[in-house]
DNA sequence: TGTACATCAGTGAACGCGCGTTCACTGATGTAC
DNA sequence: TGTACATCAGTGAACGCGCGTTCACTGATGTAC
């Protein structure tokens, strides 16, 4: 039961970001009495907080599944790069991909997101900040990157690639198409691997 | 009246962003009758547009505050890249002061952000997205930006910055100080200097 | 200068709605003797 | 093998709340004759 109200959490997040996330309408949909959700969840935030918990496993998959597509490569340096630019990718394609989810996982309010993470199902349980932590040691690792360069370059690539994330699905950027999505991020990729 | 409801429309954009935006608490603190409103506004949404394009005129005046402080200087490439970086401190100094009103300027659905602009009073009349537009075509002029590199530059400074923004108000990156974000937005203008 | 009338911003009361949450409950399941 | 009992997931009914919106209205303001 608790997993079909996460699930069914999850669906409506889908729909329509964290404030579709309904208690009442989450049971509904689960085919069970409303109260009958606090057996599972204290109350209303701590459900959200585990929908939200989910959208960032979420996200973390479709970073690691792009990250899987990369060829293999003899010249470490240019797969290093690779591996970076694909995880980049991953992150805008599930924004394009789930929005509602995206948002879900990214714009939750500060106190409720140490929600239990029981269903790392799926992926090598790391969070989408350290998958890029892992590839910015990578880039350090095969000398692409000046280690004096390595702190905070975090928060520049994710700083870019979030943005655009962002602005494609509620800003002003919401109606370029698929393709200039892609050819956006692209360039955005370019600007990160110059930029750093 | 109208100007009222907007103003008090704004208070409360600004102590919880857009959903804050309620019609009857607006009109309570306006001391008048909930249906009131209905003589000035069609109905919630139309409020809520115009509460949101308050706030994005409030964000290009922030950025056109700084650009003002920007020194003269002789050396037109110098000053041309003082100013776009002007233009990133003011919108990222304005997210992290109004964050409310940050995320009312551009959380918008989709529909109702065409509601009219009638308080262009006290900057150019530009958008924010015009103010980036003019400064990178500043940068064309005085030969810092190659002509080929041009097109699709909007996108990826503001992609930039507004990541940093979106991330240091209600992402991941909150718990940053204000030295921290200001260091962090320096190194981030830096890396769309280097990148574009 | 004075009266009749239209305009229109704000009133008062009410509507139906969906929400989160609490209460005492039922009835199936599993364990202890 | 059979009976008594605890556990606990889900029930049924109800609460108080704040919301957006609609109705017919009042009363001040300004205009036409």
């Amino acid at each position: 039961m608790r997993r079909a109200l996460l699930e069914v959490g999850l669906e409506l997040a889908r729909a329509g970001g964290p404030d579709a996330v309904v208690l009442r309408e989450a049971t509904r949909r689960a085919g069970v009495v409303p109260n009958a959700a606090y057996r599972h969840f204290a109350d209303r935030a701590a459900l959200l907080g585990a929908v939200c918990a989910a959208s960032q496993t979420a996200v973390a998959v479709a970073m690691e599944t792009e990250l899987t597509r990369v060829p293999p490569d003899p010249d470490r340096v240019r797969l290093a790069r690779a591996r970076l630019r694909a995880i980049g990718l991953g992150y805008i394609g599930f924004a394009r991909a789930e929005p509602g989810l995206f948002r879900t996982a990214f714009s939750v309010p500060p106190d409720l997101r140490d929600a239990a993470a029981p269903d790392r199902a799926g992926n090598s349980g790391l969070t989408p900040f350290q998958l890029l932590s892992t590839r910015l040691d990578e880039l350090v690792a095969v000398g692409a990157l000046p280690p004096d360069r390595r702190p905070g370059a975090e928060v520049m690539a994710w700083s870019a690639v979030h943005g655009l994330a962002m602005l494609t699905i509620e800003g002003p950027l919401r109606s370029l198409d698929a393709e200039q999505t892609r050819a956006a991020a692209q360039r955005v990729l370019d600007m990160v691997e110059q930029g750093l």
